[in-house]
DNA sequence: TAATCGTGGCT
DNA sequence: TAGCCAAGATT
């Protein structure tokens, strides 16, 4: 089979078929970049509305720039994988500082940002900036290793040099293949108006970058990890693992650790109002978010009583069930370490405001409704 | 190389 | 439901 017939099927498929995201409507590189940090390990639908709310509130690489870390966590917030926040807050003051502002258009420039790997920057470069680069994510590895019937575990190193090789063949960096491609346009039907509008931004450039979303947006929505959609397939004729009747046992991937059971308390201790919070260290997990004690901090003496809620959650591999417990402030103070301490009574009104773990903001939105709080608030 | 780092959706 | 999975990077 030849990689330029796939290229065409691809293109062809992605024309009438890829979805229009907000991020497909834009070449500027920082909506772009900010994209792709925020696609890593994170499925679409849940992008979407942070995307959104992120470039409201920091419209620019100088307006990421200048925000302090807290309001770039809250931000973030719910989305997980924070270290992904905060490299890519740390990397928008590096571009400041050393590039003028504007996100750079060479890899190795790009690759020595924090939070970008080799995957985002060929993402960025290919799309944003059209360079013929390959990219190979969960999407594309899963693709290609159904395509080409790849039967070692895909997360290997040779099979991800194979994977690489395979993804630079298709976008055009393999000898032979020119890196000036078509226009994606002229495999749009001509009837079909709505569609043709979809990618009208790209008109006969930038194909390397329609080309690497093509492949991620078929595995997104027809090859699927499970119950591919081969009919679908633009690619289906070419598919080495449906000829063989094994597209449910590729890609080969490893299993996972098992995820055990974890119980946890939250304790709500008011005092005139205001609940105590206290912030997690600054590395490790959830690193910097603020959260309820998990116990009476040493010297302190409260009264917790009736429990107020009971939350499911899971973090990594861990199942957490959280029990929630309402209760007072009787004496005592909490330890302090360090000049900013990492103790702080808040009112309910200041917590839509900070950081807080998820597992918490949703003992929150019990917690509210329960009548005991709610006299210790008043 | 393998572990770490979140969360929500799906089956 | 318990397990699997999603546009990876870093150490």
């Amino acid at each position: 089979m030849q990689p330029r017939q796939i290229q065409k099927k691809l293109l062809s498929w992605f024309a009438r078929h890829g979805r229009d995201l907000p991020w497909r409507r834009t070449r500027d590189p920082y909506r772009i970049w900010v994209s792709e940090i925020m696609l890593q390990q994170t499925q679409v639908a849940t992008v979407v509305p942070y995307y959104r709310r992120w470039l409201r509130r920091f419209p620019s690489v100088q307006s990421l720039a200048r925000a302090n870390t807290e309001a770039v966590l809250k931000q973030w917030e719910g989305l997980g994988y924070y270290r992904r926040a905060r490299n890519l807050h740390a990397a928008a003051r590096e571009v400041v500082r050393r590039h003028g502002g504007r996100l750079p258009a060479e890899r190795a420039a790009l690759l020595a940002l924090p939070g970008i790997g080799r995957y985002t920057a060929g993402a960025i470069l290919s799309i944003a900036f059209g360079r013929p680069e390959p990219v190979v994510d969960g999407n594309v590895a899963r693709v290609l290793a159904r395509l080409f019937g790849i039967r070692q575990n895909v997360k290997s190193a040779r099979v991800q040099r194979r994977l690489w090789k395979l993804a630079g063949g298709l976008v055009g960096v393999a000898e032979g293949m020119p890196s000036k491609s078509e226009p994606v346009f002229k495999h749009v039907r001509r009837s079909d108006q709505k569609q043709a509008w979809k990618f009208v931004a790209w008109r006969g450039k930038e194909h390397p970058g329609i080309l690497n979303q093509s492949l991620m947006e078929l595995g997104a929505t027809v090859c699927t990890p499970r119950r591919p959609r081969c009919d679908a397939c633009p690619l289906h004729t070419f598919c080495v693992a449906l000829r063989r009747g094994a597209t449910a046992r590729l890609p080969n991937i490893g299993r996972r650790a098992p995820s055990r059971l974890v119980r946890q308390r939250a304790l709500l201790i008011w005092r005139d109002g205001r609940v105590l919070i206290r912030r997690r260290p600054s590395d490790g997990l959830l690193c910097g978010f603020w959260e309820f004690p998990k116990r009476k901090p040493g010297g302190m003496q409260c009264l917790n009583g009736r429990r107020v809620a009971t939350v499911r959650h899971s973090v990594m591999s861990q199942r957490i069930v959280v029990e929630a417990f309402d209760g007072h402030w009787l004496g005592g103070e909490p330890p302090r370490q360090g000049r900013r301490s990492r103790w702080r009574w808040v009112r309910p009104a200041d917590l839509e405001r900070l950081p807080l773990i998820v597992a918490h903001r949703k003992v929150l939105g019990h917690a509210y409704r329960s009548p005991s709080a709610q006299s210790s608030a008043a």
